[in-house]
DNA sequence: ACAAAAGTGTTGTCTTTACACCCATGG
DNA sequence: CCATGGGTGTAAAGACAACACTTTTGT
């Protein structure tokens, strides 16, 4: 089948499918070479951008739903990825849903009863990803799935930008909460590697002495003895998630300030 | 109209009126004489208790939602209330919805399709309350609506023990935060009384000198000249709230360890 | 005068921050 | 030998925790 006969198939028969009135919408971060970046769709036959997101099954944990629509544009499996807010409120949900005007411009009709045309609200995911290791792939409503840094984000569709925006302050809060990175780095990583994902994702810098204390006083990292050649200076030390006080961390919480 | 027929109506036509598939659900915390409590509704024909819950109109940010529910049972507007987490996987949540076997012990049968008989996703809400200023009121699937003791919880319907878990960890986590109490406490109040709000709500004793330090330093409390009789002992000073200082910190959080 | 609760400050310990020099590596 | 980045420890300041005696009030 086509796209357009895809789409036409997923107005008329998503309903038997699908949860109706709920979505889910995915700020997909990604860390690379120092950066922070988002991973966006844009939409077919207008200048519109947003995040990856999709519906429910009606047979599927929410959980999984939103792991398969991360699995779907990124090609990943197995990634942290946590539901923090469930947005409703902006206008254009209330009052009339986007989604019709959206498929309007790819010349594609919504019926006024149809599943899709009725107000939706949306679950918002966030996950950390790295992004070299990410395969973008567009969905049916998009031509295009691309990275792009969070300092830079163009104005999005529906309420997006709100959703970037509340999930990197609930991303920087749970820093504090949980242990992150070995989704995010490779299983031996440098001081300075582990180091500089911190300041990105905090967004402000971090003593280059003090910040592995912590790491190392938690125990969630242990120094190896193997070093890294990084070319034209000393190499560093390579280190490890301890995945034992790892996990622990992640399920029993942690209480630190970087 | 009498309850069944009332009932049937939402049957019948509440997909006229509310979003499908998705509902909400209230962990109403009571404050009061240093015990934290939860609103508990009684359903209609079974020996079974649940959290107090609704649907969201079709008009109605999700917000409003929550708030109207929250006056239905309690009389009570203007509280701090705040979603916490989308509830979806439990078993009977995907599987069977519950709710067409609650109906029938009260031998309302809903039928195959209904819009009630549908998998439905509860957004977790939790408030908090003074316990005496609350008016309870059950609805219409229920017989009693009454407070319980949070040590003393029975076992819940649904995934409610769920909820209330959750939403006591996630009240714990966000005294760290946020501030609480001016809808606990009374315009003036004393130390002893904010003090153990503090020890109630955390579960733990909090040292008497120290405690009060943190938020006479972040401001967020005042000590007025007046005190409280309290009969047969020293009086103690009356404190109110610096309400720039605690909606300030409301907006920006805080980061206070107790 | 006694019982019950509230008021108050200091000291020691721990945590956190700030900070600079030497070393390894490749070109 | 030079340029670049990495490795390392200590001291001062600040935050936090522990702690007990005196005052008020009503009976």
């Amino acid at each position: 089948m086509d796209t357009e006969k895809l789409i036409q198939d997923l107005i008329d028969n998503g309903h038997k499918t699908y949860i109706g009135n709920l979505s889910i919408d995915c700020t997909i971060f990604g860390y690379h070479e120092r950066r922070l970046k988002v991973l966006l769709l844009k939409w077919k036959g207008i200048e519109g951008w947003s995040l990856p997101g999709g519906r429910i099954k009606k047979t599927e944990t929410l959980q999984a739903a939103a792991a398969r629509i991360l699995q779907e544009r990124t090609g990943l499996a197995n990634i942290f990825l946590k539901q923090y807010q469930v947005f409703g409120d902006s206008d254009f949900r209330v009052k009339q849903p986007e989604m019709t005007n959206l498929l309007k411009a790819m010349k594609i009709t919504v019926p006024k009863n149809n599943w899709l045309a009725d107000r939706t609200f949306s679950i918002g995911f966030y996950a950390l990803v790295e992004y070299s290791e990410v395969d973008p792939k567009p969905d049916l409503f998009t031509e295009e799935c691309n990275w792009c840094d969070i300092n830079e984000l163009p104005e999005l569709l529906f309420d997006h930008n709100e959703m970037v925006d509340l999930a990197q302050k609930t991303l920087r809060q749970e820093l504090s909460y949980l242990p992150i990175g070995s989704n995010l780095l490779p299983k031996k990583f440098t001081l300075p590697e582990i180091h500089d994902l911190y300041e990105t994702l905090l967004g402000k810098s971090l003593d280059r002495r003090n910040f592995p204390k912590k790491l190392l006083a938690l125990g969630i990292i242990k120094k190896l003895a193997e070093t890294r050649n990084i070319g034209a200076h000393r190499s560093p030390f390579l280190y490890r998630f301890d995945m034992r006080n790892y996990n622990r961390a992640l399920q029993e919480g942690l209480a630190v300030q970087f």
